[in-house]
DNA sequence: CCGCATCCGTCACGATACTG
DNA sequence: CAGTATCGTGACGGATGCGG
């Protein structure tokens, strides 16, 4: 292993890093930037909703995208699911204290990318 | 168009939300999470790095991918790729100045991850 | 040797249809 | 309404090849 190997492995502020391909950061972050991840999460961000909610909100998103995404967050504990048991079946999704605390560093960033997105495909 | 519909479309901070399918922050959010733009983004987070070096620091990364998601992300301006025309070849990659304000969001979201991940994987 | 393109097998994704 | 099952397709990753 070379310094510079040892250097990029070890950052300030991070235990272990997050590069080396065996931490668990790397199956929590492959989780929220699922492709479809980051967009379930901010939907949850101002309360409680339903499938159908969610299915029309985050646009282009499958139904089965949908399941998946929520049952590994859910399986993460990001995500809170209540099955209520009625005719018709209600199912409702929100986030868990730790889906909350990891919004708050989610939204800054999606910010950005909004705010820059247009400037950066401008250019091609 | 429900009221909830309109409530998530929109949202403080926010131009024009990021959840709508045709709105620019979806591509680049698809470029960012493209399962190992994070992570080169991170890599070249100190300074600039060698091919070779992102390579084998990045671990578990393909070249196919390597180099594939190297050039979405200089064909978004988030890093600057230098090709010094020697025998053996140098191609050194570092971020722009709007890479570095993105790592700047993405640090401390990454941080969190790092810090829960082992705890979020505990409980399955 | 290093940076990168190409070919090809595999797997995750998306559309549709169907069940409780 | 809230999912699950099935199937075709496109993206991904590994191996290989080539120019510098």
């Amino acid at each position: 292993m070379t310094s510079v190997d040892t250097q990029l492995g070890r950052r300030p502020g991070f235990t272990d890093g997050i590069l080396p391909a065996a931490c668990p950061s790397r199956t929590v972050l492959d989780h929220v930037t699922s492709k479809w991840g980051v967009l379930v999460l901010l939907a949850l961000s101002d309360g409680t909703h339903r499938w159908g909610e969610l299915r029309r909100v985050v646009q282009g998103i499958s139904e089965k995208m949908l399941a998946q995404t929520l049952r590994t967050l859910e399986e993460d504990g990001l995500v809170v699911r209540v099955a209520h048991p009625e005719i018709p079946p209600r199912v409702e999704y929100s986030l868990s204290d730790r889906g909350r605390d990891l919004n708050e560093h989610l939204m800054p960033l999606m910010a950005w990318i909004d705010h820059n997105a247009s400037e950066m495909l401008g250019r091609a």
